[in-house]
RNA sequence: GGCGCUAUCGUCUAAGGGUUAGGACGGAGCCCUCUCAAGGCUCAAAUACGGGUUCGAAUCCCGUUAGCGCUACCA
């Protein structure tokens, strides 16, 4: 059973990239009956803050999605370090005694690829432990094959076979000069005690999977499979970051803008992957069961916003169809939330709730929506729109709007067809199309001229609101 | 600079030797209609460039170009 984690590094809010990397992992935790861990990748105390660490939490509890384990690195040090002079004990790592000022001056892009100091490499076991003895500090660095010839290779799941020379690979560190692991130490050597059989990440670890490869056979340990992601990127074609594309980047600028969850996911996962069956709206269990690194494409994604369009479109156009389709029972608890939050006097009982919900649901395309358009469904205080007041004032409008909610009011029925009949019936007594009726209970009972079916909308405003309504024109 | 990855409509993508290069979003138009959506139909819109291989290339190979990544005692 696969053992799959998703390690981010809390030094910011949760990244699109971020989450869409989780999701592909729990995707496939989920699918292979596997073990989803989650793994803070905290080891540098430098850029490491608790806000973000919140701010991970965050996004991710708002995708609602699960995982099974959770560690951080932070607390696992002497584990990495272990690991390190383990690799050391066996020759395949040896003290770099050279400052970090000097490995600086000597890597000149110009002069070609940097690969090791030959003499630190060459230093003998006993001259290496005298000089740490005397407290001369060093990083540990990786003894990479050098021998003519030697591969490094393995196969992604997504981008195949993949090969490096090894001549091509400089000493990278291990540990650094005040002890602690480099990411790559420390990942592997967590990655090997968790027990992590496969690696799925961003492509731009792609390139350091040779040397974390190097150290899983270092300590001997089984080599995970790998699958790496295409990367989301700008319009630009640049990587995004918050520094230069604002807001877009964050997992709960989506939240925020009225995303339900389950569309934003969906989003996402369209995002270099797909189903080859052209299906594009999608729930998470549907692309959970169809799920697979087949399905992964190879090349960046774009996502499409822009400073007029903030928000990429599909993603939209992707909300709009959870929302109008999700269970209702699913969506009210949402709305109702929002509806606190903006003020709004919504009806406690929940059955009613829902009625409205699901009338006036499926021409939004935000959660916003409701709180914005739909004022005047849910309470009292909404504005009437210049365009609902014209249909008001054209001739006899309002005294027939009136004459309709008289009528109304002596009858029980409040259902659609009878309001239908009501409402034709006063037109054609008075020579007026219903049109001008029709349009003019919209007006008048929710002050839009768009909505939902004129007949809809008294249902969803309800007989007590919509006759006071009518009767106040 | 070195190494690696990638390249199909504006965007997300399908087609892994033979298709009028398909779908979706977005755009334009028509239909439906009590408004607005939705829905249905139609249109515009792509194989980066150059060489091969082949009867035949978006698909395989090489090169060019471009983008991205790695090249840190960051992750």
């Amino acid at each position: 059973m696969p053992r799959v984690r998703f390690a981010p590094s809390p030094t910011g809010f949760l990244h699109i990239g971020s989450a869409r990397t989780f999701i592909f992992n729990w995707l496939y935790a989920r699918k292979e009956n596997g073990t989803m861990i989650l793994r803070i990748d905290d080891t540098d105390v430098e850029r490491n803050t608790e806000a973000s660490m919140q701010s991970i939490f965050e996004g991710l509890r708002w995708l609602g999605l699960d995982w099974d384990e959770q560690y951080a690195q932070s607390e696992r040090i002497e584990l990495h370090r272990k690991a390190a002079w383990e690799i050391f004990e066996k020759g395949l790592a040896y003290r770099d005694f050279t400052p970090m000022e000097k490995t600086e001056e000597e890597r000149d892009p110009a002069e070609g690829p940097w690969l090791f100091h030959a003499e630190m490499r060459n230093l003998s076991r006993e001259e290496s432990d005298r000089r740490a003895a005397a407290g001369e500090p060093f990083v540990l660095r990786f003894r990479v094959p050098r021998e003519q010839n030697h591969w490094v290779g393995f196969k992604d799941l997504v981008y195949r076979k993949q090969a490096k020379k090894a001549d091509d690979i400089e000493d990278f560190a291990l540990l650094r000069s005040n002890g602690l692991p480099t990411y790559h130490m420390a990942s592997c050597a967590d990655d090997l005690d968790i027990r992590i059989s496969h690696i799925i990440r961003g492509q731009d670890h792609l390139s350091n999977t040779f040397k974390h490869i190097l150290i899983f056979e270092a300590l001997g340990g089984p080599v995970p499979e790998f699958a790496h992601l295409p990367l989301l990127i700008a319009p630009d074609g640049s990587k995004l970051s918050k520094r230069k594309h604002g807001p877009v980047v964050s997992v709960t600028t989506y939240r925020d803008a009225g995303f339900v969850a389950e569309a934003y996911i969906n989003f996402l996962c369209l995002l270099g992957w797909n189903p080859k069956n052209n299906q594009e709206f999608l729930q998470i269990d549907e692309v959970r069961d169809k799920f697979s690194f087949e399905g992964v494409n190879r090349s960046n994604a774009t996502v499409n916003f822009s400073e007029e369009n903030p928000i990429d479109p599909k993603a939209l156009w992707l909300n709009t169809q959870h929302l109008r389709t999700m269970p209702v029972a699913r969506l009210a608890p949402r709305v109702r939330e929002l509806m606190e939050r903006a003020g709004i006097e919504a009806p406690a009982d929940e059955a009613r709730f829902e009625e409205i919900v699901d009338i006036i649901r499926s021409r939004y395309q935000v959660l916003g929506d409701f709180s914005e358009k739909g004022r005047a469904y849910f309470g009292d205080s909404y504005e009437t729109t210049p365009e609902a007041l014209e249909n008001l004032d054209k001739p006899q409008a309002r005294d027939l709007l009136k004459e309709l909610g008289r009528r109304l009011a002596s009858s029980g029925d409040f259902s659609e067809t009878h309001i239908e009949e009501v409402l034709r019936a006063v037109a054609e007594e008075n020579g007026v199309k219903a049109g001008l009726l029709i349009n003019g209970s919209r007006a008048a009972l929710t002050g839009q001229t768009v909505g939902p079916g004129a007949f809809a909308v008294f249902t969803a405003v309800g007989r007590e609101r919509a006759l006071a309504r009518l009767a106040a024109l």
